[in-house]
DNA sequence: CTCCTAGAGTTCAGTGAACGAACCAAGGGG
DNA sequence: CCCCTTGGTTCGTTCACTGAACTCTAGGAG
């Protein structure tokens, strides 16, 4: 089903769920399109300019375009003059993209490309967002992210910084 | 940026992201597509048989029927007969829902439809999924759903059976 | 055995979003 | 003044979603 890397296939995803009844699909509506998801996550990793967003995500310009200034609009990014900045709603997020994120490395046996440790104790997160250590939930601008065992090796610049060890949330700069 | 109630509109949502170096990559091709989402919450809420989904979710056949193939093959959902359930690997996406519904309901005004409370001691659950009585994460099986104050009201055979109370994953009967 | 119905899909033409390459604009050096 | 970088927009092509019509199979009723 998934095709070899080379072939990037594509598929529609939809924006709209107007009959539905349910609160997920308002949240999807304003997250669950292409890119946006994976948008979010790297403004999480300290991206904020158009460009680097573009040579991390080899997303179409157009694309981007669109998504960053429609989560600007629902009020998930703000814009400070060039850098799209996750607001407070938008690292609220964080919860989602982390658990998501551990999902598919304990359910679809992908090795993690990126550990999150919390930076008090050192320790990675658990599935649930604890730290072992401490007990509790770790906000992300506690957490350290590192390379992990998985992380196959893009050479763009963002790729690059990105591996170095840092805090969320924490401007990278190219 | 959203369009008023009537006019359903329509957006591409992707399914490979073969570029990225990344579990959250690997999750999304798995449940980022357009409606994929909807129909595990939906298999959450006890739904199980094709014509449920399609009736509860408006969705087009064709789409429905190549979703939850997908979802087989991937593991997430198991068919037995007629009936598609939850497997293992499917029931432990409910932090990613709950997460995400909540999300919306907390940053988007939007208010719960439903309600889920943990069935041994009748506690809303927080957004974080522990149970404020307990202090505990509560799995999936021990929670009920409650129709919630802002549950508009589809007139649907599913949703009139949604909308009474009931344990997650319990199956409906229309 | 045959007809009828319901459930579970498949097929197919039309639409619209994503893709990607080319183009445009503004700001900063040299 | 010209060139280069950043931050986009435009536009033709491709491809997934949509919705309606159609098929297929399994039960019942007569």
């Amino acid at each position: 089903m998934n095709p070899r890397a080379g072939t990037v296939g594509r598929m529609a995803l939809g924006k709209d769920y107007a009959a539905q009844d349910c609160s997920l699909a308002r949240a999807l509506e304003v997250v669950g399109e292409r890119w946006t998801m994976l948008i979010v996550r790297d403004a999480f990793y300290g991206v904020r300019r158009f460009s680097d967003f573009h040579v991390h995500l080899d997303v179409p310009r157009a694309v981007l375009s669109a998504r960053l200034q429609s989560l600007v609009e629902t009020g998930v990014l703000r814009k400070d003059g060039h850098d799209y900045v996750l607001t407070g709603m938008g690292r609220e997020l964080w919860p989602v993209v982390h658990t998501l994120a551990r999902w598919a490395e304990d359910h679809l046996s992908a090795e993690p490309c990126r550990l999150f440790l919390h930076a008090a104790c050192g320790t990675r997160v658990g599935p649930d967002g604890l730290c072992a250590a401490c007990g509790r939930a770790v906000a992300p601008e506690e957490l350290e992210i590192h390379a992990g065992p998985g992380a196959r090796r893009r050479t763009d610049p963002v790729s690059v910084v990105l591996r170095s060890p840092h805090r969320l949330l924490d401007p990278i700069r190219t």
